[in-house]
DNA sequence: CATATTCTTTGACTTTAGTCAAGCAATGGC
DNA sequence: GCCATTGCTTGACTAAAGTCAAAGAATATG
């Protein structure tokens, strides 16, 4: 798996299945939802209040997320533009608009008074629930054509396309170890297991910036849609042997996948900088990133260093890459 | 299955599960490939330019395709105002702005002189040839982010759920048996057996259309996109004792689970109109048929008339109708 | 503390998309 | 051969979507 996971031949039936796929959805049934969606109001605008709303509710469960936490109930005009893709006046006058009917109140962030925040009114939120209420009754009438075990194979293909979907849009990129990305997901690792971790965790211990930099190692960030939602790193232990570190994935985006392919990708780096072999340490309490290892080819050794949290030390020898 | 297949609650977890792929899929992955398809030119004209190239290409396997057969190597204006859902003046415009660029040329249908048809020219061709490269290249770029196992998981997945959407989206209406949609689809299944049995069909053998009318009958259509791609009929043997006939699909939207659903809804109809016992004949070479027929809950019965192409009887008795 | 940068608003546009009605040329039905 | 219908074009619009540049206020940066 490893090495060849980012293979350069995609098979030509993958693409033509992925592009038949998105003509037929997007023409045939993505297009509806949005022709009922406006109804009365612009597109623009209907959209437009819906992110809103999305933004709004902080910790949207099995989404993305921020990792950052959003604001609470309120959408700056900085976020929204970055989602929706719009210019900077345009986006002014629609959210002008909105306010002028009432579904939208603008306010000034609470930590840098040049960014604006919407959020949405009474009334906003009645509209939105509207909108909710129409393509929900849209979606049910597609589904009416189909019997109750059909709707539960299209529940489970459309799962299964949209993890894969989802794991396939998300970049891993070297980045520096001081960056701020690297540091949001080293904190927000530290954070994930000093709460999981009996003793806690002293974020003393992780990598320093130097030590996963050049040659000597790597930190690998994921992002999805511009978000960082994952991170891994890479240090070299002694002459042909590197070290695993501080694979994490946010909770958000776990279930996808995404461990395995920074750990893959951590090792296509691994064998770059021809370290042979790779080792890393698991605290006893991490049963599943366990067996993700064994799954993965990574066999137990004894203890290799005397980190406080290791518990369980494995080993992978690396193919030799080809030049 | 029958009866039970039009149930009138969706569950909530279908109707979420579909509109939570329909939002990431329309927002983050179609959207892209529109963006591109046009590149420097509006997105109406690039969409309008790749609708003459599909049509224009005659018998797309696995696509709905034209009942009639399309133009050769040409797209009537018609067919385009059909499909892309456009205001005649605004597609004659556009039309005729795609001429003034050299990429479509336009001419008189050689039956009916008022339909013009729209056929591209080289340059449309090599124009839409790098639309499509460039599509090709988006959703490989995608797919290189996923391991060929992966690859493999996403391109079923897709193709259950197209195969599923497809289905959910087929209208079934009963309609009379003298319209045009009635005798086009008769007429297609005539043809289809025609050629399937060894001594050919009889066209006369075909239901009348006073039979399926009313309270002794009925016949349905499929409808995939305002297209007839499927029939089924319904008359009365006797007191109490129905008989189905004619249930087709069209080449093009075969594997879909079609027939069966035709199937249900003729007995839907049946129980309607109190007909406890269904019946029907099928042809000694349609043994798929003879299947479906056995799976769906019927059961072989001695020979009930003097068909000439009947060779295998089955019977089907219907639960009481809830009213 | 001066200067650059970020976030937003406003004015002044252009392009794209879409609608509606009048009208002309073929065709189909009687 | 008349008349309704169909298919298309043209003129005259409107609304939505989007762009660009100038400028003001707040904040970051050296």
């Amino acid at each position: 798996m490893g090495s060849k996971r980012q293979s350069e031949s995609v098979a030509a039936a993958d693409v033509s299945s992925l592009r038949r796929f998105n003509r037929y959805f997007t023409r045939r049934i993505g297009a509806l939802d949005d022709r009922y969606l406006g109804q009365d109001r612009p597109l623009g605008e209907a959209r437009l209040l819906f992110e809103i709303d999305q933004v709004g509710q902080v910790g949207q469960v099995g989404e993305a997320g921020e990792i950052g936490g959003g604001g609470q109930g309120g959408a700056s005009l900085r976020e929204l533009r970055a989602r929706l893709g719009l210019d900077a006046g345009y986006l002014s006058r629609m959210v002008k608009a909105l306010e002028g009917q009432g579904l939208v109140r603008v306010g000034v962030h609470g930590g840098d008074s040049r960014v604006r925040v919407a959020e949405l009114t009474p009334a906003g939120r009645a509209e939105v629930e509207e909108q909710n209420r129409r393509a929900d009754a849209l979606a049910e009438g597609l589904l009416r054509g189909l019997s109750p075990a059909q709707r539960g194979e299209l529940t489970d293909a459309l799962g299964a396309a949209r993890r894969l979907l989802r794991l396939a849009a998300i970049r891993v990129e070297a980045v520096d170890g001081g960056s701020a990305d690297a540091r949001t997901c080293l904190d927000a690792y530290a954070a994930d297991i000093d709460e999981r971790f009996p003793e806690g965790y002293d974020p003393a211990t992780l990598v320093r910036p130097e030590e996963v930099s050049g040659d000597s190692g790597v930190l690998l960030v994921a992002y999805e849609e511009e978000r960082p939602v994952g991170c891994g790193a890479l240090r070299t232990l002694g002459p042909g042997v590197g070290e695993i570190k501080h694979v994490w994935v946010h909770r958000g985006a776990r279930r996808l996948g995404l461990a395995r392919r920074l750990l893959g990708e951590l090792e296509r780096a691994a064998a770059e900088r021809a370290l042979g072999v790779v080792r890393l340490d698991t605290h006893a309490s991490l049963t599943e990133a366990q067996a993700m290892y064994r799954a993965c080819g990574y066999t137990a050794i004894p203890r290799y260093n005397d980190d406080v949290y290791g518990a369980h030390f494995f080993e992978k020898r690396l193919p030799a890459r080809r030049p």
